[in-house]
DNA sequence: CGATCAGTTGAGAATGGTCAAATTCGGTGG
DNA sequence: CCACCGAATTTGACCATTCTCAACTGATCG
């Protein structure tokens, strides 16, 4: 089985040196290669046994909606990502995910996950750690919505997405091309899209990034970094790590 | 060994029927019995290698200070839950977390756990299951800042403690015994406390719930789960299910 | 019996929301 | 190539939720 290294490979590399064994089970992984197109929603809220998916190509988001018909988008994914692999222990899907862009992914069953971790173990740390990696990205996202101001969140929202995007790849300190409106940018911090819009409109004028045409420009990286208070710890991608 | 069920043994029954091998292991997560005095801070953002516990007995919080000060609590700890697990596999720790009460806790290290996974798999869906839930919360509690007005919030919050304790035997439909401040709610609500002040003032004088002296009591539980739109879905907790 | 901490209340300010209308832009059909 | 359409973006005027500051009450504790 020769494929050329996946983006989640590069990820869990970046953590773990896989074995070959793992590198066998993580390609198992990648059978049942599906594509959908943007705005097709993979992962329903409410849905029975629904299983994962590892996304190759492409962008995707996890939300959910009120009964109001607001919408809170969690959290974005990119290659690389897995999509609901959180709630495939569970009952009924707390979440949805819906393609941004035209995408390709894998479909994981639960049972392959499971099975995996027994013949692996190390690949199962592994995951283990890029499961807990997007905890603590939601948890950063929390803190975000909680305790920050507008722009803040903004500017913090634009360095996390570039900082995940260059290690698979994807982009560099100079900034990414991003498929997301400005509805997206208001759905995921809870801002409305007037408000997304000035907020913008704010750190060009003050320039620190620019957001146009489906690009986002990093100028004063620094600048931007010390008014959002990032800090990329919690990303914990410094090189890899063995134990 | 002969304990008498733990919390954590409780809840995790709720999800699954542990076997005794199972049950051996899980023991083994109780040995290192340790205590600690409301306000001391048991794990610390930034620190290397920090081992995780299993909460028995008291609450606790898990929260992360930004650099102007401010706190936003991620989470609340009742018996059963874990602390620190996320960044256990992590270099540094990304939040901290406090004992808001006294409290009794069994420290684990990140070896008993990886050890623990390889010999009772069964134990280790259980403990992906629990994982898999604090993250969902997480997840509502994200929704909860993001997107519902400061009342809907603290309905939604005050509702979420009470399904949970309810799950480990402390409180019930009436009401439970709550040692939290204003300020707790307020550092986990993304609010002032005086705000919380308000909020709460209007939801007693509508007759909805009340929070006096360290006691919540639910007046009219279905109006609450109405106004906050509460859905226990995600908390996942209905009756065992075995796979 | 001060001291301290949690809770309570009021007045004014600010951040961000809502509504409504322009403007730009990428595509699409003629 | 051009007219046109719909979606995304932009801007202005006004409004509301929530914050900040400040003062005051009440309980607890040495």
């Amino acid at each position: 089985m020769q494929m050329l290294q996946s983006p989640l490979t590069r990820k869990l590399s970046a953590f773990v040196a896989l074995s070959g064994t793992d590198l066998e089970t993580l390609a198992r992984f990648h059978r049942r290669r599906r594509s959908f197109l943007a705005g097709h929603e993979l992962i329903h809220e409410g849905q029975k046994n629904q299983s994962a998916f590892i996304l190759a190509e492409g962008w995707a988001c996890s939300y959910k909606m009120l009964p109001d018909g607001e919408r809170q988008i969690v959290d974005f994914q990119v290659p690389g990502d897995f999509l609901g692999l959180r709630s495939v222990l569970f009952r009924t899907t707390d979440h949805s995910v819906e393609a941004v862009t035209r995408i390709e992914a894998s479909e994981v069953l639960a049972t392959d996950i499971l099975d995996g971790f027994a013949t692996a173990p190390r690949l199962a740390t592994a995951v283990l750690w890029a499961a807990s990696r997007d905890e603590a990205m939601v948890v950063e996202h929390l803190v975000n919505l909680g305790r920050r101001s507008a722009e803040m969140r903004m500017a913090h929202f634009l360095l996390e997405l570039g900082a995940r995007l260059k290690l698979v790849g994807i982009g560099d300190k100079t900034g990414f091309d991003c498929p997301l409106t400005q509805y997206h940018l208001a759905d995921a911090l809870g801002l409305s899209a007037v408000h997304v819009n000035r907020v913008l409109r704010h750190l060009r004028e003050e320039g620190l990034v620019k957001f146009q045409k489906g690009r986002v420009s990093f100028i004063d990286f620094d600048g931007l970094t010390a008014l959002a208070g990032f800090d990329t710890d919690y990303l914990d991608q410094d090189g890899p790590l063995l134990r």
